[in-house]
DNA sequence: CATTTGACGCCAA
DNA sequence: TTTGGCGCCAAAT
């Protein structure tokens, strides 16, 4: 199945819908999987525009270990990777 | 169709 | 080591 033409956003979205419980990817790794690892700003820019409820995107946090953003608010993002159980220094605030 | 934005990343000072 | 600036890609307007 190759390229299937639904490259980059559709294949973001699975990615991270494939992120396990208690689990963060990074936008590089994301990106790189997703076929262009410069495009960490454009996986950034695809949830930021284009939210989808079905996707736990707030298990994707920044390479520097930043949380990153989220569109329902970073508080909420930040209180639920403490009870997915991640690392607090995976995801430094400020 | 062209331009701006946007939840980033890496290099230099 | 920390802070700042530039670069990159894709989507949205």
């Amino acid at each position: 199945m190759e390229v299937m033409k639904k490259d980059f956003k559709q294949k973001v979205f699975n990615i991270i819908r494939k992120i396990p419980r208690g689990k963060v990817l990074t936008y590089k790794k994301v990106a790189t999987r997703a076929g262009n690892p410069r495009a960490s700003r454009a996986v950034g820019g695809i949830l930021g525009t284009n939210f989808d409820p079905t996707i736990p995107c707030h298990r994707v946090v920044r390479t520097d270990g930043g949380v990153g953003g989220y569109n329902r608010g970073i508080n909420n993002k930040i209180k639920l990777l403490k009870k997915e159980g991640v690392a607090s220094k995976t995801f430094l605030l400020y």
